[in-house]
RNA sequence: GCCGCGUUCGUCUAAGGGUUAGGACACCACCCUUUCACGGUGGUGAUACGGGUUCGAAUCCCGUACGCGGUACCA
């Protein structure tokens, strides 16, 4: 019987997710949902220096947000825990230890003045950046040079020191990865990475290992910018738990901005968001926009964050979450990257508003209302409204344009198209109308146009004549949905108390 | 520099040896609508380049170019 499936999103603490961050943990959610398994968050807190307070939480609040939430993390606990490698710190030293002893590791005592030195020294025009590798270990500081008892003495005078994997010379190590097939790397171009610093706590390539074992992640999907160093953790793997234990790894193609690669930059720059949602930082004070701020919906976000890299080889493009669990394959992910295209976003929103029930979108329409200062009271009032002109909206914030005047009468008319159409004949025409309203057998759309149409007949003015002013009397301009749906919503008393408010208005107008 | 990964309309992508290379966004035109949108119909528009393999290549192979990533005691 097949392992049960075990995925892992294992962001670290140092800001905003971006899109390529939530669309990572999408992927890892779909195929952990679709294989029955576990998806578990993990937080790559080792390196203290980066450590931004209240990134965790907003990890927290933007998985939430798009409901993708965790099985196990270290809010949502789990039997694997803890899911902080900070808490985790002392487990790691024996992994390293233990690949001391094997020899395919060793201690390294050289300071960051030496580090630098060698960099610098060996430095060249073919060279530029000198790595730590087979062709430098020999001449610096650590247990392959060092006789033995110096390095006890070291070690146990307690002098600062890295444990630093020993990448083989001859080798090709090789993985299959699930998008891109057999991926392979001549070790001898690989440099001997630190496994676990000076401080104690593993670097990301140990980390991930002993963390990816002890919680028995079965399938590993992360950024394309992990794939150099995957034959460094294909080594420790080999040898500390066996390769055959190893998780099947995928590497996700990057997201791109208009400019190449997608940073905070672009979203101002382009005037889109990058963030799922709005980032402070508390240590530059900086606010980086989100999708949800910006008016977008889960629903919608999740949806275009799905097809940027995949498709499932249909020409379906608006998939709920569920059908994406039910769709979803790592084998049609697509090797190259994606350029992000907002317009595109937004079509995708457009379209979920368009989908998403009345209902659905009440509280959101009502926080949009209430930031221009209307509170809603009547709900049913408020769910005839949207249910008119929800499809004219693109971002939640255009439902303030699109339906301001159910909740405001017109102060400013648009008198100049008014002008064009107006008479006395006209004027006149109005004030039977609106008589007419008094006594309306039943307020709906059909009966109010039926009426508006026999009137303007026997006033022996075409209703197309009256239409563009009568719109204006409610509305002030020349936009919304049609007229007399509009009056409809805003009931008898509302009607013609704008009609009255402007024929007033309009009653200088020549 | 070196290593790795990529490359189909402007953008996201379909087609994985035989298609007039399909769809979506954006753009343009027309239609609908006596408002503004929505919507509908149609249009412009792509296999990076050069070799090879093959009866036949977007598709397989090699090279080149270009892009991206990595090259930290960051993840």
């Amino acid at each position: 019987m097949a392992k049960k499936v075990r995925v892992r999103f294992a962001p670290s603490p140092t800001g905003g997710l971006h899109l390529g961050g939530v669309r990572t943990v999408l992927y890892n959610y779909l195929f952990a949902k679709q294989q029955g398994g576990d998806f578990i968050l993990r937080i790559e807190d080792t390196d203290q220096s980066r450590y931004v307070p209240g990134a965790e939480e907003y990890i927290y609040q933007t998985l939430e947000w798009c409901g993708l939430q965790p099985d196990e993390s270290p809010k949502h606990g789990g039997n694997v825990g803890p899911y902080r490698q900070s808490e985790r710190k002392e487990l790691y030293r024996k992994y390293a230890e233990q690949l001391v002893e094997k020899g395919v590791a060793y201690y390294a005592f050289d300071t960051a003045g030496e580090l630098d030195e060698m960099r610098i020294r060996l430095r060249t025009e073919t060279n530029p950046t000198p790595q730590y590798d087979h062709t430098v270990r020999m001449q610096m500081r650590n247990s392959l040079v060092l006789a033995k008892d110096e390095v006890d003495t070291l070690l146990q005078n307690g002098t600062p020191h890295v444990i630093r994997i020993k990448m083989p010379e001859g080798e090709t190590v090789s993985f299959t990865d699930a998008i891109r097939g057999e991926v392979s790397f001549e070790t001898a171009t690989v440099d001997d990475k630190v496994l676990l610093k000076a401080d104690g706590m593993p670097t990301y390539h140990l980390a991930v290992v002993v963390d990816d074992h002890l919680m028995e992640i079965t399938h590993a999907f992360r950024g394309e910018e992990w794939l150099p160093s995957a034959p460094v953790h294909v080594l420790v793997w080999r040898h500390l738990f066996g390769e055959e234990a190893m998780p099947q790894w995928a590497h996700l193609p990057l997201i791109l901005g208009p400019s190449g690669k997608l940073s905070k930059r672009d979203g101002a720059k382009y005037g889109f968001p990058v963030f799922a949602m709005n980032w402070n930082d508390s240590k530059t004070g900086e606010l980086t926009e989100g999708f949800k701020e910006k008016g977008f919906l889960p629903e919608a976000f999740v949806n275009l964050l799905a097809m940027l890299g995949w498709n499932d080889g249909t020409e379906q493009e608006l998939f709920s979450l569920e059908e994406l669990v039910q769709r979803f394959s790592i084998e049609k992910v697509h090797r190259g990257g994606a350029k992000f295209d907002y317009d595109k976003a937004k079509w995708f929103n457009h379209e979920w508003i368009k989908k998403v029930p009345v209902e659905a979108l009440m509280p959101q329409v009502k926080a949009v209302l209430a930031e221009h200062g209307v509170q809603v009271t009547d709900d049913a009032y408020l769910s005839n409204v949207i249910a008119l002109v929800k499809d004219r909206c693109t971002l939640l914030p255009d439902f303030w344009e699109h339906s301001a005047f159910f909740f405001k009468a017109p102060v400013e008319y648009d008198t100049i198209a008014v002008k064009a159409k107006w008479n006395e004949e006209k004027k006149a025409f109005f004030h039977s109308y609106n008589k007419a309203l008094y006594s309306v057998s039943s307020w709906d759309a059909a009966t109010l146009e039926t009426v508006f149409k026999s009137l303007a007949e026997t006033a022996a003015i075409k209703p197309g004549e009256l239409q563009l002013p009568f719109r204006i009397m409610l509305v002030g301009g020349k936009f919304g949905p049609t007229v007399f749906n509009i009056a409809e919503v805003l009931g008898k008393k509302e009607t013609i108390s704008r009609i009255d408010a402007a024929l007033n208005q309009f009653k200088d107008l020549r």
